[in-house]
RNA sequence: GGAGAAUUGGCCGAGUGGCUUAAGGCGCACGCUUGGAAAGCGUGUAUACCUCAAAAGGGUAUCGAGGGUUCGAAUCCCUCAUUCUCCGCCA
């Protein structure tokens, strides 16, 4: 959420920055509306401060007129009282229907595009930040995709994981679950090297923390909701971590706060079909490890790139092909400032997975989540919150199998045979 | 799930309707004192918003959260959250 004393200092550039992603007239226009709202609620707010505090030494005289037995006086002053309270109750109605209303515009805005992003409508108009440099994978004329690897081997049973729970919910076995396990100790292991603090958190959620992060209310409809406790299923790990730190002020010596976790994540995807949803390219559950930190607005670009190089490091010692995108404005998450994303070839589907997105939110999840920190001079201001996956197990899991494959079975890579006590599937 | 107790500032802690503008202490900051330090003494020490060109100053709200009673609430009432104790259930 943007702050309203943001919208008023730099109306201007937020609008020019809003043109590189998808908003809308409405969206627009609703800025200058809400400082007008906002210009509105400070005259009433103006005016109902003079009231109270006219109440206030109303009630102290009555105080005193008692004590001195002036009954006439006391009834006087508080039948004075009564009809400022009234006009001060209506005062008082209309701000909270005013600062409603700025609440509910506010939660409209998406976050300001950094500068380097680039404007467009679609995934299409991404930019290549990084291309693959060397040969892609070629397969075997009957290389097959890994959902028939899958089964081949009996590592993922969709079937049985339908049977248990639904489509979209693989239930591993065998050396598909000792893989899984494998990779999420990998990369959690990798984090911890790299200064991450590991957090194991709940796993659902209350209101207040799906608000806080963003999740309520424009993505409702994609989280499980568990309606009799008013719990959520986390969809990432980043709210439980993130969530953390809700409504806290931390000593500019604490950045940077690095946190790392494993959670499974549970989407619902309400909405997708198709063959982009076939094996585990999607599904309502997933592993992923997720790492965040918190840090100082000068140092917040820098602490983006070092998450990137960090996701990168992961996908080189699986000797995965990626490449990395920068996102375009259309593309843009509705809470990033910046994003790029990671994505592996899937060389029997011969297409792009994505597999991380590392993200700069800036201050846009700190208001909500009243997350500051202390300056050298005691002020206070929004810290800068930024998170990635590293990484998400299922495409990771889906590249693996299929670009891994040989005639005699699938190769386990290297830096993960201690992790798995096997080096073949077969 | 049942019964009881609790929640006050950075921390401890007093406070059962109006000299509370939240006592007192600890901590912290600054000053005096000192060769330097400690002790001692003095001063200051929450947050958000409004007002003001700015600063100073003034105002409003906040005693776990939200409502209510009252001219007036930390204090009385209701709902909720959390913590502790006991009972029940349980990996």
């Amino acid at each position: 959420m943007l702050q309203i004393s943001r919208l008023r200092e730099q109306k201007e550039a937020i609008i020019a920055a809003y043109k590189k992603r998808n908003v809308t007239d409405v969206q627009i226009a609703e800025i200058s509306n809400l400082i007008q709202l906002d210009d509105e609620r400070k005259s009433v707010q103006t005016e109902n401060d003079a009231l109270l505090s006219q109440v206030n030494s109303l009630s102290k005289g009555i105080g005193i007129f008692f004590k001195n037995g002036e009954q006439d006086k006391a009834n006087a002053a508080k039948e004075q009282v009564a009809q400022v309270k009234e006009r001060s109750k209506l005062l008082e109605n209309k701000m909270k229907d005013i600062q409603q209303s700025i609440f509910d515009g506010l939660l409209t805005l998406p976050n300001v595009p950094h500068t380097l992003v680039p404007s467009g409508n679609t995934e299409d108009d991404n930019e290549l930040f990084k291309a693959w440099d060397k040969e892609l994978p070629e397969l075997a004329e009957n290389a097959k995709p890994h959902w028939e690897l899958a089964e081949e081997y009996t590592l993922i049973d969709f079937k049985l994981g339908v049977k248990i729970a639904g489509a979209g919910f693989p239930l591993y076995r065998g050396k598909g679950a000792r893989l899984e396990r494998a990779l999420i100790n990998f990369f959690l292991d990798e984090a911890g090297k790299a200064g991450y603090e590991e957090i194991l958190p709940p796993h659902l959620v209350n209101e207040d923390s799906a608000r806080a992060t963003g999740q309520l209310p424009d993505k409702e409809g994609q989280m499980y909701h568990a309606v009799k406790d008013n719990l959520y299923l986390i969809p990432t790990a980043e709210v439980p971590v993130t969530n953390m730190y809700r409504d806290m002020i931390l000593n500019e010596s604490d950045f940077p706060i690095k946190l790392t976790g494993y959670t499974p994540c549970f989407r619902r995807e309400a909405g997708s079909y198709g063959s982009d949803v076939k094996g585990l390219n999607r599904v309502h559950q997933f592993n992923k490890v997720e790492i965040v930190q918190l840090q100082h607005p000068d140092k917040s670009y820098d602490t983006l790139m070092e998450m990137m190089q960090h996701v990168e490091g992961i996908l080189q010692k699986l000797e995965l092909p990626y490449r990395i995108l920068r996102l375009c404005g259309g593309d843009l998450g509705f809470t990033s400032a910046l994003t790029y994303d990671f994505e592996v070839y899937s060389a029997a589907q011969k297409k792009w997975l994505e597999v991380s997105s590392v993200s700069n939110f800036e201050t846009f999840q700190s208001n909500r989540l009243k997350l500051r920190y202390k300056d050298v001079d005691g002020k206070k201001h929004l810290a800068h919150t930024l998170n990635g996956s590293a990484l998400a197990l299922a495409r990771i899991v889906a590249a693996l199998l299929e670009n891994n494959q040989t005639s005699d079975g699938i190769t386990i890579p290297e830096v993960l045979r201690k992790y798995t006590g096997f080096d073949l599937i077969d």
